[in-house]
DNA sequence: ATGACAATCGCACGTTCGTGGTATATTAAA
DNA sequence: TTTAATATACCACGAACGTGCGATTGTCAT
């Protein structure tokens, strides 16, 4: 392996998975016009990229498309984050909906840029990742903290009494209703009637309802 | 109400929350400097901003301290945001432990600062937020994406097979056994078989169990 | 071709659950 | 003081569940 010849030392190595070919030679001119950064392979596909990634060292940087032909570039992360965990994935794509912002970043993305990205914000972004940062565009950063402030949802509020919470917390832990009265000291026929009456705040009429809706509407 | 006078207009409005007596003059100076910016207000605590908020039109941004005497400034995003939705709650503070962002940013705050930054990030990010940003300190942003990624827990493997998964996702949405059954064209006895190997991998000997394992364990 | 696994189907038995009632004591609000 | 809400307790019956035993079929790799 002669492969990080002097010529390369101090480069950082970035490898580029874009589709689109004129954009791919676009960006990939862009970065090796960067002195201390090197495009060391463009891709048209994430399967490709895996392979090669199997005989040659990986890039410190991986700018991803999303929209791929195959596989696609979220299912790309989780490869690419397994075969090689120190690699910072930047992905680089048209799509801005939720979904795909929060699978990308779920996935473990180091960062996020929109395609009408300037040159500048491109390799700033790159600089940024290899920094310890992570660049994301305005509005993806935007759309993160939208996601955020919707994760904790306002408890939905079915009034439930506090000993009732309580049960539900005791039935979400998988207790049977013998087991929460042992528990709480009460007869089976008073847990028996406290279900009855959570049943009926929640509009559900089973134990695993109660316990779906606790989880999907953060009862516990 | 002659507030917004002429000589107001084009100036964006900053409030500021800051106990700490030389921070909060640098920043207020700072503000003030800056042309199309003024900080019409500087407060110790949340509760004297909140009190002012009755009879004052709320200011476009407000620059909270986390760290305060009284209501914390996390408990004050939330009062904030109650009182005045659009007026856009900028974090400017030194905790970054991933709690408080996390809850910083679950109540609504529009970018999140540490106090290391300088002037002109800080008059940056003002400029950033107004215009529909979320600006963030390296670190922060950092932070976000990793609270993302442990978001969605790697999938425990427990070995479910695809017909098993599919059953466990109809079981999540409650219906009973035999509801099961009808919806996939089986035989009661099949989903219950299912079931019991289901139980199995899982490690449970309830329905309410495996639907709590799902939930816990991000098996939906 | 043998074995491992997945998916399908069957029965029986005891346990737990869901629901229809009823009832009392305490507390807080009207 | 009456009313409403909460927490407590009891019973009975049918429905659903959990589990122990089977079984047959197909697929796929060794």
């Amino acid at each position: 392996m002669i492969k990080n010849s002097d010529l390369e030392k101090e480069n950082f190595n970035v490898w580029l998975i874009e589709d689109n070919l004129h954009f791919r030679r676009t960006i990939n001119g862009l970065i090796n016009q960067t002195p201390g950064m090197k495009c060391s392979n463009a891709f048209e596909t994430c399967e490709e990229a895996i392979s090669v990634l199997e005989t040659e060292f990986p890039p410190q940087v991986i700018l991803l498309d999303i929209g791929l032909p195959g596989m696609t570039g979220i299912e790309g992360i989780e490869k690419f984050k397994m075969l090689s965990p120190s690699t910072h994935i930047l992905i680089l794509t048209i799509y801005d909906d939720n979904e795909k912002v929060f699978d990308a970043l779920c996935a473990g993305a180091s960062g996020y840029l929109l395609k009408d990205s300037s040159p500048d914000k491109i390799i700033g972004a790159i600089e940024e990742v290899l920094s310890g940062g992570a660049p994301m565009s305005m509005q993806i950063a935007h759309k993160v903290l939208e996601i955020f402030s919707n994760l904790k949802p306002k408890k939905n509020d079915y009034g439930l009494t506090d000993r009732e919470s309580e049960i539900l917390k005791l039935m979400v832990s998988g207790l049977t209703k013998q087991l929460i009265a042992d528990q709480l000291f009460l007869s089976f026929h008073t847990v028996n009637t406290h279900l009855k009456n959570i049943y009926v705040k929640l509009h559900v009429n089973t134990k695993s309802g109660a316990i779906t809706k606790a989880f999907k509407e953060n009862l516990i």
